[in-house]
RNA sequence: GCGGGUGUAGCUCAGUUGGUUAGAGCGCCGGCCUGUCACGCCGGAGGUCGCGAGUUCGAGUCUCGUCACUCGCGCCA
């Protein structure tokens, strides 16, 4: 017999009563009865009960163990009276009776349970993440993004593309994020950066002849920390191809999206390929949001002209100023209390907004301070354009342009959620397309990329040369599930004219595209094919098919929201020879957290 | 860097208007219990109310500061 196993944790059923078996796995859980004990063993597949009558010889061994400890036992597949099968265990049939019990390791006292549900603070899950991770859930999900990884790489490769790893020690670039930084000891003074993703190498490898490059591509970002981004690092699907437009690409990674929400969504309804196209103009217009959570049916719309030189003096003067009033349906609410859009309004409120308006229309008459302003007949028109019913309501953002989207953008969301509106148990997915390649810098006052400056322009050279910098648009494309950023991706810019005219326009000379992205634009020189991809996050994936609401139950050793690893201590102090080699020395004196 | 929230037993939380000895459930320790599967029953230990000042006759409770965790803003080509 195996030293350890004849069987896992989730293999007995009642086709093996009677056989001679091995298991080893952790005490999950105790049921002394005094005379009769019953242990639930649990390893990586399931769970087993093993069962010992007082008389047996390993009674009281298992009954002093404490939970967690690790041991194997030996004995029989003994079938359960159906009274006492267990139907939510898929080895609920059976139960081991032991007659040997080997302790392979005793668990000490635990700082966190492993059996239950409980809620534990993070920062004790994070210490003793090894103990976390024992637990359900978080097993389960990490069990989850390695499959999807998998299915992943295998959609990948069967779209012909070929994964390819690319250095983790490179150069610093001036554009993006904080790089973590690297001290070189053979170079003093000298360091390597962490990439912030394989940008510059992916579309170097598409210089170099592959065609279709993709990787699992750890990312490195000095940057603080939210619910969905880890801080430090993280990873995407990279992925990058030859001698495509903008709808090839998204016609090669849809169906990967797709088929891998299909695979894993439980069920959920995924959006078929094609994924809905949506112009980064019409997202801010309609759904106040360059990532549009599409399971919310509220449109908003632009209602500014109603409220020109109307009986609303307020609205009246902000749009003759300039401002724009945006309308955010919420159909069915005129029944609901003054109380909800007087909570609305406070929400705006606290949100930072001057306010929020609002006409709640009960059984057809439309009430509140704007349209008692407003005049009836004016109200009336208003109501007709929005379509809305006898007892809907509707909130109205006023202000600039982009301050009245991002309220409007946020009270839609809000709307939503306290109406019961979003949809539940689906995957949606669009594109954001046609961002503009430029906008204006109020505080620099220039113009500065508004994204990415190697993304192809629209109308490429002509473009540049002839067309008001604002109103050029970019090949560059993000694409969003319900609400969630999964990735952004362009038609890259491949020609050095095209760059250099790019740069110009955003304020930089020849020689700082020469110095600063040398590799890239050199290599451009020597004959480039025209290229695009994406990298969509997968951690983000993980954590929508997980359902979790936060980053870090998808990761296996999450860094904390400081980017510290409270594990393993890191980030740590070096010692003085390690500084030495690298020829640095240390200016402040590291900050001591109390009590460690 | 900034703003919101939280901080009471190992854990989850309650704690009234500022008032006597700060409670419950889970866990832990001891005892009982032969069909449980979140087993049950009895008993026990366990507290710098995050920390430091202040107001007060009196502070878990009020004020200020500070620290930790978290959510968001800034940041994130």
């Amino acid at each position: 017999m195996h030293a350890y196993r004849t069987h896992n944790c989730s293999a007995l059923r009642r086709a093996d009563v009677g056989a001679k078996v091995r298991l080893s796995g952790w005490v999950h859980r105790k049921r002394d009865h005094g005379g009769l004990l019953f242990v639930d063993l649990r390893d990586h597949y399931g769970l087993t009960q093993i069962v010992a009558d007082s008389d047996s010889a390993v009674f009281e061994k298992l009954d002093q163990l404490r939970l967690e400890s690790v041991i194997t036992i030996t004995g029989e597949v003994v079938e359960r009276a159906p009274e006492v099968v267990n139907p939510n265990l898929a080895t609920g049939e059976i139960e081991i009776r032991a007659s040997d019990v080997d302790v392979q390791s005793f668990a000490q006292e635990l700082p966190l349970p492993v059996a239950g549900e409980a809620d534990y603070p993070e920062d004790i899950r994070l210490r003793y993440r090894y103990l976390d991770l024992r637990r359900d859930r978080l097993h389960r999900n990490i069990v989850l993004r390695s499959n999807v990884i998998a299915s992943l790489r295998r959609r990948m490769i069967e779209q012909g593309f070929n994964e390819y790893q690319t250095p983790i020690l490179t150069a610093s670039s001036p554009e993006g994020a904080r790089d973590y930084l690297v001290p070189s000891r053979v170079h003093p003074g000298k360091f390597y950066a962490l990439p912030q993703a394989p940008q510059m190498f992916k579309q170097l490898m598409m210089v170099a002849g592959f065609d279709r490059y993709f990787q699992i591509a750890p990312c490195f970002r000095d940057e603080d920390a939210r619910a969905d981004r880890s801080p430090g690092e993280f990873y995407q699907l990279d992925f990058e191809m030859s001698f495509v437009t903008q709808e090839d690409v998204f016609a090669t990674i849809e169906p990967v999206l797709a088929g891998v929400f299909e695979e894993f969504g439980e069920g959920k309804k995924v959006t078929p390929a094609p994924f809905p196209r949506i112009a980064y103009r019409d997202a801010m217009l309609y759904y106040g949001s360059d990532k549009p959570d599409l399971r919310n049916p509220l449109k908003i719309s632009d209602v500014s002209e109603h409220f020109r030189d109307s009986g609303f003096g307020l609205f009246a003067g902000m749009v003759a100023k300039g401002a724009v009033v945006r309308a955010i349906p919420a159909p069915e609410a005129g029944k609901n209390s003054r109380k909800f859009f007087d909570d609305m309004n406070n929400w705006a409120r606290e949100e930072g907004f001057a306010g929020l308006g609002y006409i709640n229309i009960k059984n057809g008459e439309a009430g509140g301070p704007i349209a008692r302003n407003l005049g009836e007949e004016a109200t009336k028109k208003l109501l007709a354009d929005l379509g809305l019913g006898d007892n809907d309501g509707v909130f109205f953002a006023a202000g600039k342009e982009s301050e009245a989207a991002r309220l409007a953008g946020l009270a839609r969301n809000r709307v939503g959620e306290l109406l019961d509106l979003v949809e539940k148990d689906s995957f949606r997915f669009c594109w954001v397309v046609d961002f503009p390649m430029f906008e204006y810098d109020e505080d620099a006052k220039q113009v500065i990329f508004s994204h990415n400056p190697f993304s192809m322009p629209q109308g490429g050279m002509e473009a540049l040369e002839n067309k008001d910098p604002l109103d050029i648009l970019a090949y560059q494309y993000d694409i969003v599930c319900n609400g969630i950023e999964l990735s952004s991706g362009a038609i890259r810019n491949h020609r050095p004219d095209i760059m250099y005219k790019a740069f110009e326009t955003a304020g930089y000379d020849q020689a700082m595209v020469d110095e600063n992205f040398a590799g890239m634009i050199n290599a451009f020189k020597y004959g480039a094919p025209p290229h695009g991809g994406a990298a969509p996050g997968v951690d983000r994936m993980v954590m929508l098919l997980a359902g979790e609401p936060n980053i870090r139950e998808v990761v296996v050793f999450p860094m904390n929201q400081k980017a510290e690893d409270l594990m393993m201590g890191a980030p740590a102090v070096v010692s003085e020879r390690q500084l030495k080699e690298l020829s640095l020395r240390i200016a402040t004196k590291p900050t001591q957290k109390s009590g460690s």
